[in-house]
DNA sequence: TGATTTTGTAACTCTATAGGTTACAATTAG
DNA sequence: CTAATTGTAACCTATAGAGTTACAAAATCA
């Protein structure tokens, strides 16, 4: 499973769904979405720019918004941890023997 | 959407599956578990009796572990994290309209 | 039953990080 | 050109995951 599993693509962060797809369909700026989404302007830049992870309360808050599923965020959040901590802690995973 | 998907049954913490299907059929004390994955035997307790999140660096070393996915855990938890978050911030989700 | 192992959890500490506010320069739009 | 928008630094707070140590309770077993 774990040579299964080592992808080589970085997957993609869902900022990067906001900011491409639904940013432009809505036709509203930045600060709006914010405020409608009653976070902080700078959260919303950070996510947008890949700075910082969608957290359960921002895929929440955009499904409420947006008509979505917060599982939809946040699947794709939770393939790029992933993808990370493999990637930083692989020596240490690496000793963990697979048991009968 | 808001409305399907408010369940009312708690989705199942991954601790509980690890404390009644995984541990048992393993026949190791949570003590050798906590070591075999290199955390603390408190970290281990925690989780089997659902007072922590499985985090996503726990996944993955109990992916190792068991030849399952990261993902396979991580569901189970962000279900949860969902669920908790959205009865916690009630109020505040609601007050966030839908957009066109 | 008596000794040993295992477990649950409190107390304390450390570290990381999400998020807010303010501010300001740079960029973009009207 | 002027106003709006954006990116981000600096600073601050709150929260939480995880380790270590310690100890009593519970379970195991010889």
């Amino acid at each position: 499973m774990s040579s299964l599993r080592a992808k080589n693509r970085r997957p993609t962060h869902p900022g990067a769904i906001l900011r491409e797809d639904i940013l432009p369909s809505l036709g509203i700026t930045q600060t709006e979405l914010a405020e409608r989404l009653s976070v902080s302007r700078r959260t919303v830049s950070e996510i947008l720019h890949e700075h910082r992870p969608l957290t359960p309360d921002m895929a929440i808050r955009l499904s409420y918004l947006l008509d979505t599923t917060p599982e939809s965020w946040l699947n794709m959040q939770q393939a790029l941890d992933v993808w990370e901590l493999e990637r930083k802690n692989a020596r240490i995973y690496e000793q963990i023997e697979k048991v009968a």
